[in-house]
DNA sequence: TCACGGTTGTGAACGCTGTACACAACCTCA
DNA sequence: TGAGGTTGTGTACAGCGTTCACAACCGTGA
């Protein structure tokens, strides 16, 4: 974190030691505060002590930090679904407890999207097709990706008998559109500024929407 | 629409005309073709034949010509909600009228952000809350936004008694998260690439869960 | 008819951005 | 010790949004 707190950003040595890493992390700060467009390269230049020109030995553009942003964007939501998904009991009769999964991936998803708004407008900034999508830059502690998680929890659905086996192919996508496009309108779209004990109530009535659609 | 096509942008008269509304113009053309972030107050004036300072004679800052274009995109995608609304027969029993009418709602929106997904990113970028969304500069020609047109469905379903009154306030939250967050993911997120077929299977799918899960 | 005042477009300027390129400091390895 | 590759520096350029003094224009009342 060499020049990330105030003062002039002074260096022993003239190698930065991982300028790399501290682009990112100050990118990741600037995405936090701002969305995607705040991932400002001169400022994360700035912010690790060092001259514009440096961030081009590590990325080939504004582009390519944006994308390592966005990755590290999308671990740590990775993190907050396994949190969520940490805090259901291991006990009780299998199908109860795989809806419970479910519904714990969909609440972590929707908790993180409205606790840090800028980091998850930016996890889906950078261009990414499916197959980015299993990328290990982008995994949670526990190696998942916030898409594998989520396939996870549907399987769970299936083995526990919750989910006819015929309806699983796909269905990640329609469980992943509803959170997804909730989250959208709540940070960036029409129902942003509705209070916290409404988005609590909206996101309850969409996972319940979710779990009798499937 | 002076200096849009090719050549010097040339005026008899000193005035423009109507410079806002070719700003305007010019910008939801760039919106079209890269999104939001396409559209660039310099390049607008350019190709409305006007120094780059005209501009702010009608609009505060780029923000305020970004909220014009986004309104614009409103409409247009008002404009094709109602466009499949009209394919609905009217003839046929209230409910599976009702229903009909709710998916042509929820095609219209996933086919406009198929076909023109800058618009429809523009559409969304621009902060609004429920108040804008009723603003009648983001209306199509039957005088309703793509909110109050999908709040008509919903009501006309409640009318022909598929949904009961009770679940009602609110529906539309959840009926439009998942429309958009699959308009999203399919242009913009893990599912763009998606052959049109796919898509169209996908978006199918996605309706008979929100019919399913009201 | 004409001067006046408000509206609208011009031109030059500022600071910011992303990016390129030659050069210098550094580390590694023979 | 010296060669060569790697990494950070300094300078430069074009494009962006925005500001401001000025000029062209138009409608109005004397």
């Amino acid at each position: 974190m060499t020049g990330t707190g105030t003062g002039p950003p002074k260096r022993d040595t003239y190698r930065h030691g991982d300028l790399r890493r501290a682009l990112v992390e100050a990118g990741t700060d600037l995405a936090r505060g701002g969305g995607p467009d705040a991932v400002v390269l001169r400022e994360a230049t700035r912010r690790a002590g060092v001259a514009p020109s440096a961030a081009y030995r590590h990325f080939a553009d504004r582009r390519a930090l944006l994308g390592a942003v966005c990755s590290a964007a999308q671990a740590a939501l990775a993190v907050a679904m396994e949190g969520e998904l940490a805090k259901v009991p291991n006990r009780g009769d299998p199908a109860t407890r795989a809806r419970a999964r479910l519904r714990a991936v969909g609440t972590g998803y929707l908790r993180f999207a409205w606790a840090e708004p800028g980091l998850f407008r930016a996890a889906f900034s950078a261009s990414e097709d499916l197959r980015d999508a299993a990328s290990p830059a982008r995994a949670g502690e526990g190696g998942l990706t916030p898409f594998q998680i989520l396939a996870a929890a549907l399987d769970g659905l299936v083995e526990a008998g919750v989910l006819p086996r015929e309806r699983r192919p796909g269905a990640e996508f329609l469980a992943w559109s509803a959170a997804h496009g909730l989250a959208m309108l709540l940070i960036d779209g029409p129902l942003r500024g509705l209070d916290p004990v409404q988005a609590r109530d909206v996101g309850r009535r969409l996972l319940d929407m979710v779990e009798q659609g499937l």
